[in-house]
RNA sequence: CGGGAUGUAGCGCAGUCUGGUAGCGCACCUGCUUCGGGAGCAGGGGGCCGGAGGUUCAAAUCCUCUCAUCCCGACCA
């Protein structure tokens, strides 16, 4: 592709609203635009990275045995009623009506219409097992679209779904799908993590997700320093000490602390560490119930886990008026002593002795206070966020803290859609089984995004060979001269022919925009053509990884260049 | 959904407090000079100042409503 006729719109400087470096560098380098909260245009820069990572998913499914297909954008409405799923999914379902006034949504996932596809074409378990993919746009009407591609409203997914006779099989096919997401993600060039994850409201039992690392991404996960466990710190475990717990130092006394509400302010007053409190949350469920849960100071709530423990859909933090009147003071002085609800606690509250907690009573905690002797907890569970320097559940080894970019999630579903929707087969006795499915997502988009966040530098973005939206870059440093268009033209033409994905800068401009537009565009490879080099034989290649230079004989370029190409792809 | 902020040329912004008919940088077009890391000079094009209503002789500017965009929060008492 000629750059002097192609469109590649960048931006010298950063647009406003981009925060993070994929989202500033993806529309500096005019490979996205957007057209609304969440929306955008796929320039034909940021097209090509994403054909990249599409074309490595299909070739990865379709070698684990998956089928592609394309279902609907638009779905009926019944079919998400039958599902139930119509009044559970809220508000990121956008739905619409036609002008028969018939109710649709837009799909942002889909299992409803798979399993209607499969129940209506396959009857024998003799058909099994099967495995269906699509790539597709996908919209959710999210909350708070940000970063890019990187949460935004609409977006390309990769969603495969399994469908077996039994369990067993469901498991092979879930490995298989997950063995497929590390060959796919390696190929792309990403440093990532298959964690342990929370199934959502997707359902199902469980799941893994796969994190790109990067500091900028939006999930917390944990991996353990001695062995292969890592999991999303919404579902993570820690290994809980069994210790002896020491008595009370002596009877429980009220302290004033005027003013000091966070379990910062009161262990900074009273000048003991964090884990020597215990604090109180107090809590709604959607269903109305009231809860207080305890947990040590340094600790945090995992609301996923009290949900899970509660069977409850969604829990929430009491108004302050709930507080008052369940405590008697303002929010800041909960304490579980006499409170008058049912008390839950987090394991690790049980080894602590001689702690302190608000006393109910605005301005004043207890000191000294003893589990046993002051407290009525009414259970103890696992409820707290994994962080790290704690415990691994598997082994002796210490968690360590990462953020993640979620590029790709599986599930095992069990029957919950076939259920749902009758999605039966006959099982080899000639008795109706419902089918057993999984299903396996993967942000094509969001994986571009989390590739460049990991891969870029100052000046730009620095693409992985496999999933760059063209290999090579030649550099015309003065189209004018004819002897360097000449042989930029020629080297073109020659990789071209070779197979290798070229960008020839044909442009009449100067070198400082062309270098720098190079570097922002981050083609792996660029080789500069320029009068003086050309004189003595050369050009000049640079590698927008390491910013190493080399000259090669112009008459060897074309073949050095295809060899460095396979190289890299190779090493992926 | 709560809090905060911002909408002025393709992009980044000033002008708004104190009302007087719109400006800067980049980008774009023309010419000349330049040409190995975002050139210089000269000339030029482009704006219903997010939208609607109001106040006023006069509104980008003041008032009301609305729409959009972004940030923070929606978890630690």
């Amino acid at each position: 592709m000629r750059l002097s006729q192609y469109l590649m719109p960048t931006l010298k400087e950063n647009p406003a609203d981009a925060e993070i470096a994929s989202h500033q560098l993806m529309m500096r380098s005019g490979m996205i635009r957007k057209i609304a909260a969440g929306i955008y245009t796929y320039m034909p820069l940021g097209l090509r990275s994403v054909r990249k990572v599409e074309q490595i998913v299909r070739e990865e499914m379709d070698r684990a045995g998956a089928l592609e297909l394309l279902m609907p954008m638009v779905i009926p409405a019944e079919l998400w009623q039958e599902s139930g799923r119509w009044e559970q999914y809220g508000k990121e379902l956008l739905r619409i009506r036609d002008r028969k006034d018939t109710e649709f949504c837009l799909g942002p996932t889909h299992e409803e219409v798979i399993t209607d596809v499969v129940r209506g074409t396959v009857k024998s378990y003799r058909q099994l097992p099967l495995n269906l993919y699509q790539i597709q746009g996908k919209f959710r009407d999210e909350i708070r679209p940000r970063f890019g591609l990187m949460r935004g409203r609409e977006f390309i997914m990769k969603d495969a779904y399994s469908f077996d006779l039994d369990s067993a099989a469901a498991d092979s096919a879930y490995d298989k799908m997950y063995q497929a997401y590390q060959r796919i993600f390696r190929r792309c060039g990403l440093d990532f993590r298959a964690v342990e994850a929370d199934t959502g409201n997707i359902g199902g039992s469980s799941s893994h997700e796969f994190m790109v690392l990067a500091e900028s991404g939006e999930d917390a996960i944990v991996s353990c320093n001695g062995c292969e466990y890592a999991a999303n710190v919404e579902k993570a475990e820690v290994r809980r000490s069994a210790l002896d717990r020491p008595g009370p130092d002596g009877p429980m006394e009220k302290v004033a602390t005027p003013g000091k509400k966070s379990v910062a302010e009161v262990a900074a007053f009273l000048g003991v560490g964090l884990a020597q409190l215990v604090k109180t949350l107090l809590l709604e469920t959607d269903q109305g119930d009231r809860v207080a849960v305890l947990l040590r100071g340094d600790h945090e709530l995992n609301e996923i886990k009290l949900c899970r423990y509660l069977r409850c859909q969604h829990v929430q933090l009491a108004a302050d008026d709930v507080v008052q009147q369940l405590t008697g003071a303002p929010v800041g002085f909960a304490g579980p002593v006499g409170l008058p609800c049912r008390i839950l606690a987090d394991l690790d509250v049980k080894n602590m002795a001689d702690f302190i907690v608000g006393a109910n009573e605005v301005d004043a905690h207890y000191c000294h206070v003893d589990l046993d002797r002051d407290v009525a907890v009414s259970s103890f569970a696992d409820l707290r966020q994994a962080q790290a320097g704690d415990g691994c559940p598997r082994c002796a080894g210490t968690l360590e803290a990462w953020r993640g970019i979620e590029v790709g999630h599986v599930f095992k579903l069990g029957t919950k859609y076939s259920k749902a929707l009758g999605a039966t087969v006959l099982n080899a006795e000639g008795r109706e089984e419902p089918l057993v499915m999984g299903c396996y997502g993967i942000g094509i988009g969001r994986t571009v995004a989390a590739a460049i966040e990991q891969n870029h530098d100052e000046n730009g973005i620095i693409f992985p060979m496999p999933i760059a939206p063209f290999q090579v870059l030649v550099l015309e440093l003065n189209p004018k001269d004819d002897a360097v268009r000449e042989a930029g033209d020629s080297l073109y033409r020659t990789l071209q022919d070779q197979g290798v994905e070229v960008l020839l800068d044909d442009r009449d401009e100067r070198p400082g925009s062309k270098f720098k537009d190079a570097d922002l565009v981050g083609i792996p490879i660029r080789v500069t053509i320029g009068g003086r080099s050309l004189k003595e034989g050369v050009v000049e290649v640079q590698l927008r990884c390491d910013g190493e230079t080399q000259q090669v004989a112009v008459e060897q370029a074309a073949d050095w260049l295809v060899q460095r190409v396979r190289q890299a792809l190779e090493a992926c």
